[in-house]
DNA sequence: CGTGCCAGGTGCCCT
DNA sequence: AGGGCACTTGGCACG
């Protein structure tokens, strides 16, 4: 474990011990006052001023001011870094293909040069995604209907792959998307494009269910699911289950609510969305 | 212009410095070995190694390995932190609300402190954007198609609203949605619930023609736009023309065509689309 | 503050 | 390399 810091240095020692660290693999980073010019998918310049930018060993480039969880201007991993002195300014350039995209960094004057050896685990275990309620619902897909049966994930359809392929307890074809946050109109759509694919697959007489499962839906995509005469459970990606009991989520009828009638009545494309809303 | 260094301070400087920094509004940087724990929208954990922590004076807070442009672990602007020693190690919480989120940083060990008075300008000049698009448009709407009356942006519908509302040269009502790059099916579907929202709001007798621009569209999209009657138009963004002459562009009947048609047949929502495509 | 949407989105996985 | 999509998406503008 190392670390190379150089206070106030010039343009060349700067140079010099920049350099060296690429050559290590170290995370760099330098503070100064600079101009940034950015040339790719769009094209920008920032004015100067003092901030911190970062060049990691995997090429990503990252210029951070005072504000912002989001770098003023960065580039993705894959880039190469150049360093030179011109005109009495040192310049860190990171270019990178496909597409071509150019970051130019000028440094009127450097104030602190870090060389740093970060190292360790890079990979953290996240609960809480949408894998996690996948898992959830393959675990108990009574969660999303009682005699819900998952048949295949990641199904193919000339819309894309669907979350969850399967059909409910009279047979009906059911495709099921996750999200792991509220919803907003978008994933409707999405929705309903895989109900299009399959009703084109397998012809306007086979009935096809699209159930949405999110923690909550806004009130315009409640309004799409039920135009579009899809359904939407409630279930939380960490827990599995509903969220909380909220209004709404009590209107709807629990499933036991008569014994010959829990999960029947396999519903029409054009027919209503009951519950929902968050 | 300051900066305040420590080399491999104790967890008591490193405290000392980091509450006079945080006063001070200073951009923070501890480089160290720690263990990072999240809890909030998700939950995460990460082992020990040796990162780049960010603490700015907005509250953004950034955890940074030696790859990829994107933190392991952060907290939005908007957090609050606070340092502590405990148990022998130095511990660094930021957290907010809306949603409740927490992330605590646990050094074993600091082998760098910085505190940086990054200042100056953070906006920066870019072009190239959707909103470039939208002006190019805006100042030569034949861009578009010959004929177009742009009359309202952000139009608002039960659906959202619409990047530019108009009418072609037979008045027909057009609704056109940008975007700067190729489009993949979420805009074929975003941009047919607009149609569907003036359907329903000017009825289903009245055509409503839906125009898509962007620079290109995936095959998958394409298919999308044509099964809904909508159509493509290929411009870039930072020069509102046709990106350059590919086959697929050059597939498309010019405009002048026949002097009594250019731009004439309003077409049915459930016309096809002509050219197209990336 | 929630809703909706753009972003130089980034990152992942699959073809 | 390109396509489709999730993401603790972040950030913005508008209700």
């Amino acid at each position: 474990m190392h670390t190379t810091t150089l206070h106030r240095p010039t343009h060349r020692e700067t140079l010099w011990e920049l350099e060296a660290a690429i050559e290590r693999g170290d995370l760099i980073t330098v503070f100064g006052r600079c101009t940034v010019d950015y040339d790719g998918r769009a094209t920008s310049t920032l004015g100067p001023g003092n901030r911190l930018v970062i060049l990691k060993p995997d090429g990503s480039t990252l210029v951070h001011t005072d504000e912002k969880r989001t770098p003023v201007n960065w580039q993705p991993p894959g880039c190469e870094h150049h360093a030179s002195v011109r005109d009495g300014r040192l310049r860190v350039r990171g270019t990178r293909t496909t597409p071509d995209e150019t970051l130019d960094i000028h440094f009127e004057q450097v104030h602190q040069f870090s060389a740093l050896d970060v190292t360790g685990g890079r990979d953290l275990d996240l609960y809480g995604s949408e894998e996690d309620l996948r898992e959830h619902i393959l675990d108990d897909p009574s969660l999303v209907e009682s005699g819900f049966t998952p048949l295949e994930t990641e199904r193919e359809s000339t819309a894309g792959p669907m979350d969850i392929y399967g059909e409910d307890a009279e047979g009906v074809p059911m495709v099921v998307e996750l999200k792991r946050r509220r919803v907003g109109p978008s994933a409707a759509s999405q929705l309903q494009r895989y109900v299009e694919a399959l009703h084109r697959e397998f012809g306007d007489s086979v009935a096809v269910r699209g159930v949405l499962v999110a923690p909550s839906v806004t009130d315009r995509a409640a309004d799409l699911l039920k135009e579009n005469g899809l359904e939407f459970v409630a279930l939380d990606p960490a827990t599995g289950e509903p969220p909380e009991a909220t209004e709404a989520s009590e209107e709807v009828e629990p499933p036991e609510a008569s014994e010959d009638a829990d999960g029947d009545e396999p519903k029409e494309a054009d027919s209503e969305t009951d519950g929902s809303d968050g």
